[in-house]
DNA sequence: TTTAATATCGAAAACGTTTTCGTTTTACCG
DNA sequence: CGGTAAAACGAAAACGTTTTCGATATTAAA
């Protein structure tokens, strides 16, 4: 069964290759007529343009990749489905790829989709990415970058974030608010930019309330598991008996730390309150249910997206780019593991 | 800035084209000299291979399409990853596409990756998909097809696939021997194969144990959401105060009902004991956690994968392929929704 | 009727590879 | 040193498009 080409089209019509395929794209210099009779054939064939063909002649692959740390979490699916949905109505594929946190990984993926000549990329920074050569080298090639969520601040290039200082800043304020005086921190690792703005915001919102900031009330996680949720609920409950307020870096900590707290005999919120960072959906549900920091990951995924697809079309029409960083809006969510 | 091509390496070099290609490709007839040569100026030079020209010539474009109908969920997340993960390691991309349950959106997007030329599709079908005429003209255009999860049985191409039916079965089971009487089901849709296999599987472990099926026992829920669950638990308490036991067709809707008998003060598992089925994470969490059937989404994944590999291989030899069907083993997760 | 203008078409190059097959070079043996 | 076999290389076609430019056919103007 023969694949169907232009070239069959043009036998099976008396015509030549070049007449159909300007047929097909509307040119001014085939007839009506000929472009009718092109069109009913190709229809009738299935025709369906080589895409490779095509892409080798016009450089455009009309595919963009996205690289995330991890799949299988609530906040980067939200994000896929955003840009798989703005993409489609573009008319762009997306390949997906994961770094599994590893910078050696995310630097190897970020080779293949430069091989496989997509024509933008996306990504969200792995926690072990301490260095940025292999970014600033797309950067140089001229490869439209948006970074989101977990950015590198030194890396030149467009950006979908949100403010995490100001979130965490909210998220602590409010455990002040509602009467908490010792207020303990679990926050993640050292490199990714997040923990450290999320760290900083509830370091600040402490000395603005004129709480002393006590740096053994935080707690420095590394895979930021339900497990770890659970071990340190159980360690600071050792280590101070005093805390009356937590702010976790993200939702699945929090839910650890909850159960566990169900499980010990200490009272959510009455005893300990806590403010997590996400909103799961999982948060809603838990008993009792998690105050949270909302991150609006398919708004952020459709973003992105936008950016990324403008700064394809400008590079084509070799135009300026300018990049520009947007900041989504974060919310508190209010629910039960804080005092009213 | 040029793109670095073969030309121009065979150019720096004073060499053909050829060769350069050849002995990239480490054919016997280029001295291992001059193949060390073209090696060191390619690292120099940083060629990449234009995927696009070398899919044109070899026809493979080492890239598969994957269909779901929803990616913002556990289940599926988990198989994505699976399939990402086999993929990576024989050197394919994926390129994810979503349905949105949606029959119409499945024809466009199987569509859009046939005219992308991928080497083969992994699809879970819409809820939607009652026609199959899009499947079949895959198969007699000998394009590599794989489904998994939501299938349809009477596509003839390799499946992987849960016994829902048996799984089902086992969940009922597990509720009559820990003493329920009356037996309550939350089933999905008419359409999609699984909910049909669970409800039979359901209704057949009722008359194996003597207890009558009662057709108003059955619920049809339609989006199978969190908030369906809650309603219908209401529903339930309403139409049938005798109800001690419920298989629910998915944990996501099991979930919706703990908490809403936990709202009306309905006593879980000592007034009416649950179990769900797929294994969400949040099933471990919640309180009372809930007693479930693991259904292996990783595994589910690489399992797709791997078949469909196979039959790529096979399809490039121009062997004959004979289509299998998996079947991944389930197992019933005890928790507390359920008693001893 | 001839010329100019316009409408319609086709030839051919190009994109960057891979691979076949023929040509040249080298090495070896008598 | 001549001849042959083997080793090393290159020319060229092909994959299916797009697009430029030239060629032909048609129509309008002179």
């Amino acid at each position: 069964m023969e694949p169907v080409t232009l070239k069959v089209i043009a036998e099976k019509l008396g015509l030549s290759i070049s007449t159909v395929s300007k047929a097909l794209k509307d040119y001014p210099d085939v007839s009506k007529k000929t472009k009718r009779l092109v069109k009913e054939t190709v229809e009738l064939l299935h025709y369906k343009p080589n895409a490779f063909a095509v892409n080798l002649r016009t450089k455009e692959s009309k595919t963009i990749g996205l690289i995330i740390p991890e799949v299988v979490h609530h906040f980067f699916s939200s994000v896929i489905k955003g840009i798989i949905a703005k993409a489609e109505k573009k008319g762009y594929l997306v390949i997906i790829l994961q770094s599994n946190e590893s910078y050696e990984l995310e630097k190897k993926q970020l080779d293949l989709l430069v091989s496989k000549r997509v024509d933008g990329i996306l990504i969200s920074l792995a926690n072990g990415t301490g260095e940025f050569k292999h970014l600033n080298d797309l950067i140089t090639q001229e490869l439209p970058l948006v970074m989101f969520d977990k950015i590198a601040k030194i890396i030149n290039c467009s950006k979908v974030i949100i403010d995490d200082r100001k979130a965490a800043y909210t998220a602590t304020k409010y455990l002040i608010d509602s009467g908490c005086k010792r207020i303990a921190h679990f926050r993640g690792p050292l490199l990714p930019q997040n923990s450290i703005d999320r760290f900083l915001g509830y370091k600040k919102a402490l000395t603005d309330h004129n709480i002393i900031y006590d740096s053994s009330l935080v707690y420095i996680l590394k895979d930021m598991s339900y497990d770890e949720g659970v071990h340190f609920a159980g360690q600071l409950i050792k280590d101070h008996n005093d805390v009356d307020g937590i702010f976790i870096n993200t939702d699945l900590v929090a839910i650890g730390a909850i159960t566990e707290f169900n499980r010990i005999g200490v009272k959510v919120p009455e005893d300990i309150s806590i403010v997590g960072f996400s909103n799961w959906f999982m948060s809603s549900v838990i008993s009792p249910s998690l105050t949270t920091i909302n991150q609006p990951g398919y708004d952020m995924g459709q973003e992105a997206f936008k950016i990324l697809y403008k700064e394809i079309k400008k590079r084509k029409q070799n135009l300026p780019v300018k990049f520009k960083t947007i900041e989504l809006e974060t919310k508190l969510i209010k629910r039960a593991s804080t005092n009213n």
